[in-house]
DNA sequence: AATAAAATTATAACGATAACAATATTAAAA
DNA sequence: TTTTAATATTGTTATCGTTATAATTTTATT
């Protein structure tokens, strides 16, 4: 079951986590634009709406999302986080050509090694990269 | 069967790659200590045995190397890039505690989504974060 | 309405990486 | 072997994402 803003909102409430209009924002944008927006991305396109918008405050309001367990974080590149709203266990592709990051669905909980035994598992990924079908048939129409 | 630095060697020869003594040292580092070291790490234990190293070289040799196939970017977290010399597919895991990156075989060939069907892997990464066994003995500890 | 607490903002600082030009080293040609 | 060209290394500077800090604004509390 798929959670909506309001259920995110409850969740903040529940955690006793104050909703500013910035705040807000940032959750809505985040639950309607699942693109795995990076810090930069979100701040050009709020600022649209808010237009004294500060980018510590998208800094800011990520992180205390991400520590209040809403949002998670991506890193496939190093030089580019990423943002995605928590919804499910799934993994993430990204076209090496177009930068796209897809998800895919994939059964993360059975993933285990037995290297791992005595370990504490509080959190588990998965990236692959390569080329998306849409790079791939554009490839293929050059030649 | 693990490559040994002669292969490396080899490897490099046949892909038109000079092996400067920089270069040669880097990798040495790295096939001596596949403890997934950073940029940092490499330089300030190099400069002991090369004192006019510069960071630069080693940011040139690692692209070069991983360029060639020979090393392997590890991102797991946003701000520190860890290289590893490839030996065989395996996992990550970062312990949230003390920092270190383990090491655990698991199967990441079988690894697919019917969500990928038309896509083009190249590379599959998985990377788990927990608490290492150490760590959770040294918290039992102290209670 | 007054006060305290928290959030936002703007600015500056920081650190990892990349760009660049100058120097040194290696490889190739004479 | 000497000369020339190509490549690698070095040191410096620039860039960019992120964080720290202080001032201002907003929100909550009394």
């Amino acid at each position: 079951m798929k959670p909506s803003l309001e259920d995110f909102k409850k969740e903040l409430k529940m955690k006793n986590i104050q909703l500013s209009y910035q705040r807000l924002k940032v959750l809505e944008y985040l639950t309607q634009n699942q693109c795995h927006p990076t810090v930069d991305k979100i701040f050009t396109d709020l600022q649209k709406d808010i237009p004294t918008l500060s980018k510590t405050t998208i800094y800011n309001t990520l992180r205390i999302l991400v520590e209040a367990g809403l949002v998670r974080v991506i890193t496939i590149e190093d030089n580019e986080t990423r943002y995605d709203i928590i919804v499910e266990n799934h993994g993430h592709f990204k076209c090496e050509s177009c930068g796209t990051i897809y998800d895919f669905s994939i059964d993360i909980d059975s993933l285990t090694s037995e290297d791992l035994n005595n370990f504490k598992i509080n959190d588990k990924n998965i990236y692959f990269k390569g080329i998306c079908p849409r790079c791939l048939s554009s490839i293929n129409e050059i030649r």
